[in-house]
DNA sequence: AAAGTACGGGG
DNA sequence: GTGTACGTACTTT
């Protein structure tokens, strides 16, 4: 038999993959495909023989063999013994038995290649496949897999994706973390239809819910809260009744959990829920997923096309994983083994190196205030760009055969010889990134648009951790040196380009790692253009000419009104098109009543053409702002509108001081709410000047009619939001702010 | 005044 | 199962 359609789910069971393929008219096929991962010990043969003897006392089905493979760091052709397990499930006890430290002593000189990845990867790189490929199987009538004809690339733009029959999985009445509220009611939507389900007869609950999933077969279970909540609860429920809770597809099987986790990463806490990954059925929580929270579900299959990573997987892993897991793709095509963990340690770096190498990227302080007629000019993906133009890589960065060959202001150097593995991957990743865009500027059908946004929007997130990656130290690519490397090319072409504007006789407003703000009367876009054109050629990374603002406003510092700051500001573009950077009403923790009250401020005074115009526009700020204090006094404002959101740094009893967010989370605590470092709290100001603690604020969740929010403090922040549009003009300190 | 806490960036 | 910088703004003590 024949089938075509898309790889929708692929996990290891006895024998081999389960793989399903969903087809065009929506139906599935569960298949299997016998599979035989292997992975690779090398070392001196000394210490591998005891190891080759232990493996054969294990009486599993497995072939051991000699082989070649390239050493990644030296790019040299190595001899390796492969292990080939013809059960796949029995793969990753091997692996963790052979890396045991009684099976393999430490400073036995022993390498293991290609194993530490999961079983779905192994498949998807050995057979060329990735998910949600489509593509031509040939089934016998037992269902396994005699051939895939691959009928798509992961470079195709224009691939299309299942049919997908979705169950949305949520609490009644808004997207609150049902754990930080009281009880609500569980809704079921499917085909169009919502059931609402009573928590109260628990037995009935889980039969309505079973049957529906019995009715309607759902593909995808979308959740909100699913992971940390609803599915814990259900599964809870189903045990204690003793009924069968027929989440996964695959029967006789259990959901696999994950544990939830908190990390640190960007400089701030990440929480990441328990995760419940079900088989032959995906189940994604819309909360509990970076790239869905960034991207979209279009970004998420970017993704785990690119990655090789099963879409339930994908979705709760981080795009440090992915992009790493591409870069293994490509190391596993070309015949290099796969290191495990990082051996190689950073290089001794001498302290006035260090001054030097230690420097991220270049920053100016801006021209304080309000400007006209300013460009902006922005390298474009500049970390990626200079990493593909310069071959920075962690096999190339300080080479033993390319000393010559120097990195700017640092000791470092890179080889002229061999292409390195970063630059070779970012290569197709930028191109692709950069077809989306103009795929997404030419697309006429505005869905289609959507989808071409999303999935650059993905790929931006990859470069950005490619760059990021380099200065990680457990990273399996990336070395320290290299990143280094990486910015101090970019602040040389900053410099470079900041030279050549000023020699042309252009007034530099502002610059900051990749991007000038400029000036010169007189100036045309087609100059502006030809300009970029100019210092691209010189720099030899691609800049581009980001538009010409009617205005851009650098507010003063609170701190020092004298000086501006580096990614405080807004402007508007000759097209309309607002920019906004630092402000409140781009921040997550500002709650949204005061962003819609800045947001409206700014619509107006986008309409100013210059100076005069904007300044004119002062009574029309001042009239929106009454009218929002207005709705404070009324008290015509919801609770939810008064939210603000915050993201928890540490445990609710670690807090020093009681900040609001702290008394919140302690309140929260104490009421039952687990809150790991990472998750984030919604809260009203209730009264902020209150002696008794817990007056001061409240959870939204835990909110009603007999509380009073703070009309005083909201309206503080609601003059505050006001206040930064009509700062202190530069050239007339001293006067009073435009607004009272 | 000092220390604690949280935010953004990238496009 | 993977990104620990850095400056600003604001609050508490």
């Amino acid at each position: 038999m024949k089938i075509t359609g898309w790889i929708f789910d692929v996990y290891a069971v006895d024998g081999g993959m389960r793989v399903w393929i969903i087809d065009a008219q929506g139906r599935k096929h569960r298949l299997l495909d016998p599979f035989s991962p292997a992975f690779y010990i090398g070392g001196p043969p000394a210490s591998v023989r005891p190891l080759l003897t232990f493996l054969s006392r294990l009486n599993l089905p497995m072939e051991v063999t000699r082989a070649v493979g390239i050493e990644f760091y030296s790019g040299k052709t190595i001899p390796v013994t492969r292990v080939k397990l013809f059960n796949p499930i029995h793969f990753t006890k091997v692996v963790r038995w052979c890396a045991s430290a009684a099976v393999k002593p430490e400073g036995s000189g022993i390498s293991l290649y290609n194993c530490d990845l999961s079983l779905p990867q192994l498949y998807f790189f050995e057979r060329k496949r990735f998910p949600l490929a489509f593509c031509e199987v040939e089934v016998d009538p037992s269902g396994t897999i005699q051939t895939v004809g691959l009928l798509d690339s992961i470079w195709r733009t224009d691939y299309t994706t299942p049919p997908l029959t979705t169950l949305i999985l949520r609490m009644e009445g808004g997207s609150l973390r049902p754990d930080h509220t009281g009880p609500r009611r569980l809704e079921v939507t499917i085909d169009g239809r919502t059931s609402c389900l009573e928590a109260d007869d628990e037995a009935g609950l889980i039969d309505r819910f079973d049957r529906l999933l019995l009715r309607h077969d759902p593909d995808l279970i979308l959740s909100e809260w699913g992971d940390p909540y609803l599915l814990p609860q259900l599964m809870a429920m189903a045990k204690k009744k003793r009924f069968p809770l027929l989440l996964n597809r695959e029967p006789d099987t259990g959901v696999v959990t994950r544990r939830e986790r908190s990390y640190f990463t960007y400089g701030q806490v990440v929480h990441q829920a328990q995760a419940h990954l079900l088989l032959g059925r995906w189940h994604i929580d819309l909360h509990n997923s970076f790239l869905v929270d960034q991207t979209e579900l279009e970004g998420l299959f970017e993704f785990a096309r690119l990655s090789r990573i099963p879409v339930q997987q994908m979705a709760r892993t981080t795009t440090g994983t992915g992009i790493t897991s591409m870069q293994m793709a490509l190391a596993f095509e070309d015949g290099i083994l796969i290191p495990w963990r990082k051996q190689e340690s950073e290089a001794f770096k001498s302290a006035d190196q260090l001054l030097l190498t230690d420097k991220g990227g270049l920053t100016y302080a801006p021209k304080l205030g309000f400007h006209e007629a300013v460009a902006e000019l922005d390298f474009a993906s500049m970390y990626p760009a200079t990493m593909a133009r310069y071959n920075i890589s962690p096999e190339t960065i300080n080479c033993p055969c390319c000393p010559h060959n120097l990195v700017p202001e640092i000791g470092h150097h890179l080889c002229t010889k061999r292409r390195g593995l970063i630059p070779r991957f970012l290569e197709p990743f930028l191109a692709k990134r950069a077809e989306y865009k103009r795929l997404k500027k030419t697309a006429t059908d505005p869905e289609w648009k959507g989808r071409y946004d999303a999935r650059q929007s993905a790929l931006k997130w990859g470069m950005v951790t490619t760059f990021g990656y380099q200065g990680y130290k457990n990273a399996r690519f990336g070395k320290i040196e290299a990143h280094e490397a990486i910015t101090a090319y970019a602040r040389e072409k900053l410099l470079q380009a900041k030279e050549i504007v000023e020699a042309e006789g252009f007034e530099m407003i502002h610059a900051i790692v990749d991007s000038l703000w400029i000036k010169k009367s007189g100036t045309t876009e087609a100059d502006y253009e030809a300009l970029a054109e100019r210092i691209s050629k010189a720099c030899e990374i691609p800049i581009a000419f980001e538009g010409v603002y009617r205005w851009v406003l650098f507010p003063p510092s609170k701190s020092d009104p004298e000086i501006g700051v580096p990614n405080r500001y807004l402007g508007v573009f000759q097209n309309g098109e607002v920019k906004l950077r630092g402000i409140e009403a781009r921040r997550g923790d500002t709650p949204p009543f005061i962003r819609a009250a800045q947001t409206e401020m700014i619509e107006i005074l986008s309409q100013a053409k210059n100076r005069e115009a904007y300044e004119a526009l002062l009574p029309e700020i001042e009239a929106i702002r009454e009218a929002y204090r207005e709705r404070l006094k009324a008290r015509r404002v919801s609770f939810w509108e008064l939210a603000i959101a915050k993201t928890l740094s540490k445990s609710p009893s670690e807090y020093q001081k009681d900040s609001l967010t702290a008394i919140v989370a302690k309140e929260l605590a104490g009421r039952g709410v687990r809150l790991s470092p990472g998750q984030s709290i919604s809260y009203v100001i209730t009264d902020a000047k209150s002696r008794v603690k817990s007056d001061r604020a409240r959870a939204l969740g835990f909110i009603d009619g007999s509380w009073g929010f703070d009309a005083e403090k909201y309206e503080s922040l609601l003059i505050q939001a006001a206040e930064v549009l009509f700062p202190d003009p530069p050239d007339r300190f001293g006067q009073k702010n435009l607004l009272p």
